[in-house]
DNA sequence: CTGTATCCTATATGATACTG
DNA sequence: CAGTATCATATAGGATACAG
């Protein structure tokens, strides 16, 4: 896997950035940063998310939550039962998250507010 | 500045919410964590990101090197001379927030690479 | 209750040509 | 050298109606 090109440098770190904004916009969606700090707390329910975030509507909640799930950050569980019942909760990925969503709070209070 | 009303905790939350969306965004850009950390090792020439970051055009790179001077991520410095040349360098706020991405990077080491 | 299907707007990104 | 202007495309976000 070793390449042996005169790129490699360039090579190497392209992929790192790609990475990098991989992983921030697997967080950056407009309303994802809210579901996983409530998924932080408990497991929910769907409509528990639609009335709990303000402004949200169903379909946007719904892609929301279909994207987290797609990177492995919510869990996604349907019970077989009418009227349906589904439960979104965090994984491993999410808890692993929260000293980097901290850290960036706390780097916020001290720079990100004096600009802008 | 204490607001008094029922719905306090919610509307506290949702401008947390706003904030950490901000800090995400401020960083997300195409481009961005490649221009921050080239300027991490060195003050650049504006046609040295140029040549340096691969596939941008000059068009993107300067909105984007505008996003981050505006966002107090960058320091642009214009010298008066002829050919004219821009410098562009990282300000304490970008130093602060090295931890930040590392602790990204990490995270992703473990959780991101096994998804999606 | 928990979605999906359409259609629409806003913003981000990009290609290309031109300029002090 | 370091941009700006213009036009075009891609993606994110949203309003509304309908469905299992």
């Amino acid at each position: 896997m070793i390449k042996m090109t005169i790129a490699k440098n360039r090579e190497v770190k392209a992929d790192e950035y790609a990475d990098l904004r991989k992983a921030l916009t697997m967080i950056a969606g407009k309303w994802k940063l809210e579901i996983l700090w409530l998924l932080y707390h408990r497991t929910h329910r769907f409509g528990e998310l639609l009335r709990t975030i303000p402004g949200v509507t169903q379909h946007m909640l719904t892609r929301q939550l279909r994207e987290l799930e797609a990177d492995g950050l919510v869990t996604r569980k349907v019970f077989a039962e009418v009227p349906p019942r589904v439960e979104y909760s965090m994984t491993e990925a999410t808890k692993a998250l929260e000293p980097t969503i901290k850290s960036l709070m706390e780097w916020w209070q001290k720079f990100g507010k004096a600009e802008s």
